[in-house]
DNA sequence: TGAATGACTAATTTGTCCATTTGGTCACTT
DNA sequence: AAGTGACCAAATGGACAAATTAGTCATTCA
């Protein structure tokens, strides 16, 4: 049996989105990468951007997995945020990838790529919703609109990971893990 | 006396930036609104740039006044954040300014709109900045890095007003008040 | 024989003019 | 002396050409 050249093809592009973007990504590149002939990739995908798309679905598919597997019944709701989030940080890999699509849809706006992280933070919020939803029910969190608490966790995140670092030294893992205890969690007031 | 032509020029040339962005009007537009010949409008200022630095000017002054103004030593912190974020968002026409301004931004990236905003949320951040470490002093709230706890504000009130209308109905002036009182004061631990 | 390929084509992007617009100046008016 | 708008140089936008890239398909070869 030959190599799975799906798998290749998968991985080369993945790379080469993470290193350069979408958008600067050539097909004849990720060809190269890959070692197939171009022709190939599109016996496996359609164009380009369901490529893109089946990568972004893996990525999804990852992080809910880990996600879920950090999940804990028995464990308060601040406890499992604090261990998904944690396995979240630890996807170095799918980290990098996200990252550099954030930029690229910050600076260059390209359509696939804002199309992507629209759906991506969708996905993104109705999982956190849900958690919230039982979280509330199990009496862990105060009466709060689930969706709306799901927009602020997945923004404060944003914030700290993306938007910190163009003026200050990134944050470290537990750095962030304790502020969001702080902030969202225990609140300010004495 | 005649009419003061300076503040004609200023109101003018705000009322454009509101409506059309920066990049969008015309020095031509700005005279005809305010009914001078175009040359007096660089009797006054420098260049279109030094124009728009100088509405930006006032409207931080005027800002500072009002979050100062609703300032109250003897009242918590939480009290006078509630206090000064109220009298922000009461600020119609300057709040319709940044919101043309940051929408620019995002979608036309006008460098002299980068900066512009750059420098806003600086003189932001710093404001709140002081008014945190007063507050850690006084004790009214947890000890926390004052720069961060800033930071994490200023993206709170923006998420609020601006991300969130992308998807959904805009939040009241009461809800975005009762929100930074849950999310950042109380937090949502029982 | 069918999976893989890369030369080929169609479509998109980039680069280059030129026409138009716009920021900024200044001789002239009031 | 303050104010102006015709004027000029610089920036912008649109039309067209050149170059790059996405996507196809006849050919190869295992």
């Amino acid at each position: 049996m030959s190599i799975d050249r799906k798998q290749l093809i998968l991985e080369a592009a993945s790379k080469s989105f993470t290193m350069f973007g979408y958008k600067a990504t050539t097909m004849d590149q990720v060809a190269k990468l890959a070692n197939v002939g171009k022709g190939t990739i599109y016996t496996f995908f359609k164009n380009k951007e369901e490529l893109f798309d089946e990568i972004i679905k893996g990525l999804v598919r990852e992080m809910k997995v880990a996600a879920e597997e950090s999940y804990d019944e028995s464990k308060s709701f601040y406890e499992n945020v604090h261990r998904s989030l944690m396995r979240v940080l630890e996807f170095r890999k799918e980290h990098q990838l996200t990252i550099k699509l954030f930029q690229e849809e910050k600076e260059m706006g390209t359509p696939a790529v804002t199309e992507v992280i629209g759906t991506l933070e969708k996905v993104v919020i109705t999982f956190i919703k849900d958690r919230v939803v039982q979280a509330i029910e199990r009496g862990d969190i105060t009466d709060c609109d689930p969706e709306l608490t799901a927009f602020v966790m997945l923004k404060l995140y944003i914030a700290l990971i993306f938007d910190w670092e163009k003026n200050h030294k990134p944050l470290e893992k537990e750095q962030i893990l304790s502020l969001f205890q702080k902030y969202i969690f225990d609140g300010l007031s004495r």
